[in-house]
DNA sequence: GTCTATAACTCGATAGAC
DNA sequence: GTCTATCGAGTTATAGAC
């Protein structure tokens, strides 16, 4: 359980800046016309915008979201927001940049420690790191990828490969892990199937259902669709949480 | 294979009227002002224009379609929109109450008739069945139940809770199929985890990859998640189609 | 039943003061 | 760095001609 709160914490974040240096935390008073909105100014300001984005864009979609209110959310006024970001659309960009990339990270360096641990203890940890990350998402944006609007931008062509590489690495810890229990080559692969599952907790959160075994149970049901006996699920669990706290 | 598209067909219908009349189906010319547009005058317009919204609320979102892209789509003038429909509101509540009820109907058909089959080939010809209705379904509009900007809608309201009793209806049928083989009572129950890998048949339509093996392979990998070994599977699978086949 | 025209409004983005 | 003010384009919906 720690394990998994730690790692997910660690692999996401929202500050994209690791050098922040104190002038960026705590900006002294005085640096351009003084704010209208109450409230704290914040520390990094781009971030405020960012989190009021994502929450908006995926409660409301993209289009459905106005700069305007964007800028509510973030304490500022609608056209100061181009300060920070060019556009609507970047703002959409670094969103989309962040929430897959840390996924597809993570996925790989499960799938390259892979041959230290049985398969099936592999792709739990898989699920469970990733389903990890989604769910420690700030405002749940691993959902602006179901979005119609944003897969239809066209700065939705800049990420996009990269969830076609998280389907495939699943694809590959997954075959390994189902052997020849089950029929290979279907037409949905096992990476379609699993990453499909594994997504739900994006509904679920969205439903305020995530409880403490949400992740466990999905995890569990990853192994089963490969055809892994329950003992043997309860057994890759055990291994899977162990190899996990530890990295 | 036949059995299963002649079912969806039947299931699903664009038009709504049943009681089509002769004057209706063929307007005689004169009756109110030409359109403006080129091709043949359509035989409903109203379902011209629910097509051409469903097409573009899918592919682009809700807020993010114009009532003059709709009316593009129709062959008609923006404007001329509000004679068959009070609103853009309107128009999703249409195509929303379409797109659930066509599912939860039929899931109900099946379970009242699970005595007569066993349960795990229950299971396999509800999602048969249910994936049938989704692939049938003009431009994908399974698909609307999961744009943010449509939950968001006052309209949805009056619509979501079909979708839960769709859930405790696979809930029901997947528990009997799985006995005692898997662990009961997780967190996202076998009801969640079975219409979130249903339902996974709307992402590969939208990227246009549904294959003939595509509704097997996710039928299949439901009773999998069931605890069903593979020969059972295959014996439901058979069971599964020739009951469906004699609906 | 569909058209043209337009009212009333909101959108994203820019210019320039502070 | 944030503000006010505003521009031009695009939005839904209505009014009334045909």
């Amino acid at each position: 359980m720690s394990a998994k709160l730690a790692l997910s914490t660690v692999i996401y974040r929202m500050t994209e800046k690791g050098d922040a240096t104190v002038s960026q935390i705590s900006p002294r008073p005085g640096r351009g016309r003084p704010r209208l909105l109450p409230g704290k100014i914040a520390a990094n300001p781009r971030d405020q915008i960012l989190a009021a984005a994502a929450e908006l864009f995926v409660s409301r979609g993209y289009a459905g979201t106005t700069t305007r209110e964007i800028a509510d959310g973030a304490g500022l006024r609608q056209a100061s927001i181009y300060y920070h970001f060019g556009s609507k659309e970047e703002i959409l960009a670094a969103l989309l940049e962040r929430s897959v990339q840390a996924r597809v990270e993570q996925a790989g360096k499960i799938e390259a420690g892979m041959d230290s641990v049985a398969p099936d203890a592999a792709l739990y940890a898989l699920a469970v790191s990733d389903m990890s990350a989604l769910v420690a998402m700030p405002y749940n944006i691993g959902m602006l990828y179901r979005l119609p609007d944003v897969i239809a931008s066209p700065v939705y062509d800049r990420y996009g490969h990269l969830r076609g590489e998280l389907v495939a690495g699943y694809g590959r810890v997954a075959e390994r892990a189902a052997a020849e229990r089950v029929p290979a080559g279907g037409e949905p692969g096992l990476g379609d199937l699993l990453v499909q599952m594994v997504e739900g907790v994006i509904s679920l959160r969205r439903e305020d259902r995530i409880g403490s075994t949400t992740v466990a149970t999905i995890a569990s049901a990853c192994l089963r669709l490969c055809g892994i006996a329950e003992d043997a699920i309860e057994q890759a669990r055990e291994t899977a949480l162990t190899a996990l706290a530890q990295t």
